[in-house]
DNA sequence: AAGCTCGGCAT
DNA sequence: ATGCCGAGCTT
């Protein structure tokens, strides 16, 4: 009985092996590209045991220290690094624990489409969500007023809660292009200014984050912050979350005709670079 | 002694 | 069902 049991367990870990190929290396310290630099992902497939099959994983800090699951994780990079969308089984950022996102899951979807591009990259331009989420169950009490009121005021309340300056997540994270040094900087435009109730010294990047992020997803127009004094002393009655953290933008038709002129000079550029393109080809 | 693996408790 | 960690086992 005993002999079977070995042998039953040799042939399923056999069968797992090969399984790895496909779906998984085994045994490999991986880098894991969802959190920083020098960070490895191992990932082991339990060869025995009740067990059997099971995959364990853990990652190695840049000193080489296991880590064994998301809480101590947490201890180790949660001041420097957001975790919340982090999935540690996987090891990779993962859209459908964002809140909101109804993405259809690959089975239903297009056969005919490419696998998902690196989530990671696209995550970036996901803003965050609310980090409150309490870990207790909180008890809620309804208190009933007024007859038939009930009913009115949760629909008007429906308003989706939202973080300020979530932008300040996004500081640990920077664009780069594979081969080339990650030194990207960026210059904005003399009518976009910080709100100065951010604080420190790596604002820009949270106005940058902001800005380029209301321009890639919102539809509304994006004017900037109504200037008060009172913003600095009270971000959460006066922010308008709708608008990036930059002050209000005063947008000339002279800065206006000036982008015009720069639209046609690159595109000038661009017909004479696709000219001299067709004609060395062809 | 350090690292690996699996059991088993907690959630 | 699955995440987490203790402890026995291996090197």
């Amino acid at each position: 009985m005993k002999i079977l049991g070995n042998i039953m367990s040799l042939f399923l870990s056999e069968i797992y092996k090969m399984m790895d190929i496909v779906v998984e290396r085994r045994n490999r310290r991986e880098p894991c590209n969802a959190l920083p630099a020098g960070w490895m992902r191992l990932a082991t497939r339990r060869e025995r045991g009740a067990s059997i099959g099971k995959l364990d994983v853990c990652y190695y800090n840049p000193a080489g220290r296991k880590i064994r699951s998301k809480a101590e994780l947490t201890k180790e990079l949660g001041e420097t690094w957001d975790l919340t969308n982090f999935d540690f089984m996987s090891g990779k950022i993962v859209t459908s624990l964002i809140k909101g996102s109804r993405r259809k899951d690959s089975k239903s979807s297009n056969k005919n489409a490419k696998a998902a591009p690196v989530i990671s990259d696209l995550n970036s331009l996901v803003p965050p969500i609310r980090q409150t989420a309490s870990i207790f169950k909180q008890p809620v009490t309804v208190m009933k007023t007024h007859k038939g009121d009930v009913r009115k005021n949760l629909k008007t309340d429906k308003e989706k809660p939202r973080q300020l300056f979530w932008e300040k997540r996004l500081n640990n994270i920077s664009p780069y292009h594979e081969g080339e040094e990650s030194d990207f900087t960026m210059s904005l435009p003399e009518i976009v200014k910080d709100l100065n109730c951010t604080g420190g010294s790596e604002s820009n990047a949270a106005v940058l984050a902001s800005l380029s992020t209301a321009l890639h997803l919102d539809k509304k127009p994006v004017v900037g912050q109504k200037s008060s004094d009172r913003l600095k002393e009270n971000p959460v009655a006066y922010l308008n979350p709708d608008q990036p953290i930059v002050g209000e933008l005063e947008v000339t038709d002279d800065l206006i005709r000036q982008q015009e002129k720069r639209v046609l000079q690159a595109r000038n550029k661009l017909a004479a670079a696709m000219k001299t393109l067709i004609h060395a080809s062809g």
